[in-house]
DNA sequence: GAGCTTAGCGGACCGTCGGTCCGTTTGTGG
DNA sequence: CCACAAACGGACCGACGGTCCGCTAAGCTC
């Protein structure tokens, strides 16, 4: 790889970086802002990331490496309701973090939440867990609707909330769901 | 209001709705199309729905009556777990039969789902059953959460479950939510 | 039914945006 | 130092949501 393109390919990920953290909203940060602010061609800022999509999920992707830092860092060892909780908890912490950054990649359209490589990692982590404490019977959903619990508009749109009430909730979500039943 | 105009008016519906139920991707219809389809001047459009999301809601609330209808005809009067589980199933059932509406409802970026008129009507009510079956406390996160479990694109997402696994999923989300556990 | 007023019409037009194309520049291996 | 490909960048494109305004015809009045 040349030593530009690894120049401007860093460039625009700060860049844009900058961007999404201090705009309120996804949809106001053009493509064409994005490859100004970084002093950089729209052509190259194309050749690096696809499409619009593409520098979302490679944003993304480094704040979620922080994330998945933080969470193996102080991973608690408990029964898997605290883990959930522990992980429902960050996620939530992350989405409020990075409000416009989410949002760009949830509401990319099309499934777009789905279509996140971390989507995946998330839910099997959490099917796991929801297998272990209540049995294998319908994890797989419940686990999808854990997640869909903290989706990122969601947040949004309990924007004030305070991290009282969100634990509340969480709290209340994570017990009810991994409650053994069987 | 004048006779064309409700004639017009009539006339976009029914073509809207009429594309909606054939694409596949909602983005793929413009409101070109639709005026087209109706036979119409895009001013027309838009002075009747002020823009795209304008016309989605207007859908939506026409198609929505019915379910609201279809509810209301054969409610349970059973305890509060019945109630909700018919409700969850009968927005998935609603969401799967009007894909692409729903979707394109859902997915208008900037937390459209939640600023759907409907929103608020089911979130009230699913609040105030699940108050009823486990108090009050996080009543509300909860009802979020089992609205959030429903969305359109986890639907979409999950698109060739079967039904029987899709009741599996709710019911067992069901439960475990308002399992009464003061 | 004629005439007048005005609500309503429609489609040319606009600004913006994501994405492409290609002539030019620049890094690098030999 | 040269040659050549890799990378650049910005003019360009097509599509889209939304606006504007000159024209049409609906419907009220007499």
């Amino acid at each position: 790889m040349r030593a530009d393109a690894v120049r401007n390919r860093e460039a625009v990920l700060a860049a844009a970086d900058r961007l999404f953290a201090a705009a309120t909203d996804p949809e106001r940060i053009s493509m064409d802002d994005v490859a100004a602010a970084a002093g950089v061609g729209k052509g190259t800022l194309f050749r690096h990331f696809g499409d619009r999509e593409g520098l979302v999920r490679a944003l993304h992707g480094i704040r979620g490496d922080r994330l998945r830092t933080t969470l193996a860092a102080d991973r608690p060892d408990g029964p898997p309701a605290e883990r959930v909780l522990h992980l429902l908890r960050e996620l939530v912490r992350f989405k409020r973090d990075n409000r416009v950054l989410t949002l760009a990649l949830e509401n990319a359209g099309n499934g777009s939440p789905y279509r996140a490589e971390s989507y995946e990692e998330w839910h099997t982590l959490l099917a796991g867990l929801v297998s272990e404490a209540r049995g294998p019977e319908a994890a797989d959903y419940l686990a999808h609707a854990l997640l869909a619990a903290v989706r990122s508009d969601l947040v949004e749109h309990l924007g004030d909330w305070s991290d009282e009430r969100w634990d509340a909730g969480l709290t209340a979500l994570t017990r009810s769901v991994l409650r053994d039943m069987r």
